[in-house]
DNA sequence: CTGAAAGCGCTTACAG
DNA sequence: CTGAAAGCGCTTACAG
């Protein structure tokens, strides 16, 4: 920048002026300096820059890759949300740490970064009140059971299932089960996704007197296999499946085939919350409610960068449904 | 710090000097100072380190996530990443951004990033060239063709793609394909480890006399069910096939049964540079040659770390075999 | 062993 | 419209 400053004959503080654009500079001087940065190839230092605003314009994304599985769904989530940070000036970190509170202070204590994005939220989330002790600015993708000040945006797991439940319902289905991912180990506090899937499942099957059993299996598909087995023996009954775990799903689907369970004649599949990807995986192909990676990611940063540049504005909180896709595991139900 | 400094009645100097242990402090001030820097919840700001010392402590993770899929051994691998470079004091920062050199210029040339890790190289790649000539320290996973002054971690598809073949010829098969994911679009230099698996397994198949067909198809399932039925046409004499495209696997799989082709009965199966993950969700299960992903992701911290902070020392470069594990998708040929 | 001071590359009142 | 100067939070010769 002094380079640039000498070159083009003014002070560095004009040489700010027009690189931010942030104060009225005279056309020809502006020309002078542009020319200046061009020939030098100056690009401003964003260290500099950022201790001297006292913003880094970094926020990183927490994902306890430890905890869960990477899915798809996340992957295509978090591509999503890099490219719209980028697109507003900010640069995304994944931070791969566990779901301590402690680590959380320890990222945003050395003041690296302008704000937070959560990802893999429990339902009582130690972090959410590190971060509102540390006045840090976040968002969650997920919420809280209390989302009370808090922004955030998240997939509407409650009428994903009903919908899912009224697709079905509609191919005459009436005996219905619900596999899950389940808590995964040691959270008492509960998964939001799980717990909220698990309600709005209890309650739907039972408002319309519909039988559910709820199931639950770690996430990979030799579990799936496992589980399909017991499924065989134990819930032959059972017509309509709704499967939120995309991992077990292809391997749940094969053990039922080696048990002799045609998919869709004997039993209708429909997979919550995955993505085509995956649900390609399956043979038959799954039947589907695709997650909105995509959009949660792009809105989640929005978020975000709301609270970082506008804390007193109305918190963010937005609720997307999941979209349904024709497979050829869902069909109507036989006799 | 400052505060730190007052409250320990020692100058900000002392202050850094425990902080960074960077000179010898007396007992009885060090503990002063620390005992202020827990009272005060004190920690060191990252943005005017990193001006002072020249240096940010981040890397780059470059994913041209556009391009290629992003599969679940890359994930593995960037987790892993992840966590190594933190425990070597760095921060790893993902960037999804194109192949084009031009984008990379821009990340580096703003002072954020220390070095630069890329991923998905090419065998001709522009963002190398535009490194070298930036001068920015940067390490490959994966190599260019010529991998003279580079420092890269690769797998090593040469050796694995022979001990794939070793393996399947040990149970008697003669007659083998090979299935990979292709150059991706508009790509004309290639990508290396497909050319390289091609490479390979022309030139053994060649040299012991077997017959070997290869063929390509799109990184997802769909495409895979697709391939399978073509060659279930016209290639019924081959019975044993490397799969290097973990994506397209399950549904190849799945589109060789429904063609009435038994696996490992009719044809055995070995996937190269896979997950344990995804084999899993083929049925049956693959026999696989697990990529090193883990190990690659740390030791390619480790070698960008190197070249930032010892460039005078020798480059490293270094290859990593894939694992062999038993699946149900490799037997003994028939007859 | 400790401290005063310069400097890292910017931004931003303040003055002109 | 432009510039001189202070300051952002550290580190690091240099002096003592």
């Amino acid at each position: 920048m002094h380079d640039v400053a000498q070159h083009a004959n003014v002070s560095i503080a004009t040489v700010s002026f027009v690189v931010n654009d942030s104060k009225p500079v005279a056309p020809a001087t502006r020309e002078r300096v542009e020319q200046a940065m061009r020939d030098l190839g100056y690009r401003r230092n964003s260290v500099g820059r950022a201790l001297a605003r006292g913003k880094t314009f970094i926020i990183a994304l927490l994902y306890p890759a430890l905890q869960h599985h990477f899915s798809t769904t996340a992957v295509r989530f978090f591509t999503s949300a890099a490219a719209q940070a980028r697109e507003r000036g900010y640069n995304l970190v994944l931070w791969p740490i566990s779901n301590e509170a402690e680590q959380v202070t320890e990222l945003t204590a050395t003041g690296l970064v302008d704000g937070v994005l959560l990802m893999e939220v429990q339902l009582d989330d130690s972090r959410v009140d590190e971060l509102e002790r540390r006045k840090t600015p976040f968002a969650l993708i997920g919420r809280t059971r209390d989302t009370e000040g808090i922004a955030f945006v998240d997939v509407d797991f409650e009428s994903t299932v009903e919908a899912a439940i009224d697709h079905l319902m509609e191919l005459g289905h009436t005996r219905f089960a619900l596999i899950d991912g389940g808590y995964g180990s040691g959270n008492l506090s509960g998964y939001g996704p799980v717990a909220r899937a698990r309600g709005t499942f209890g309650e739907v099957t039972a408002q319309r007197g519909l039988s559910g059993v709820m199931l639950t299996c770690d996430e990979n598909s030799e579990a799936g296999r496992e589980l399909a087995a017991e499924f065989a023996l134990e819930h032959r009954e059972v017509t309509a499946l709704l499967v939120m775990n995309e991992h077990a799903a292809p391997g749940f689907v094969a053990g039922l085939r080696r048990a002799g369970i045609r998919i869709p004649d004997d039993v209708s599949v429909i997979s919550i919350g995955s993505s085509t990807d995956m649900a390609a995986m399956a043979d038959p192909q799954l039947t589907l409610m695709i997650s909105p990676a995509v959009e949660l990611g792009r809105m989640g940063v929005d978020a975000i960068i709301e609270r970082i540049e506008n804390p007193q504005h109305p918190l963010p909180q937005t609720l997307l449904a999941c979209t349904f896709t024709q497979g050829g595991s869902a069909s109507r139900v036989r006799g």
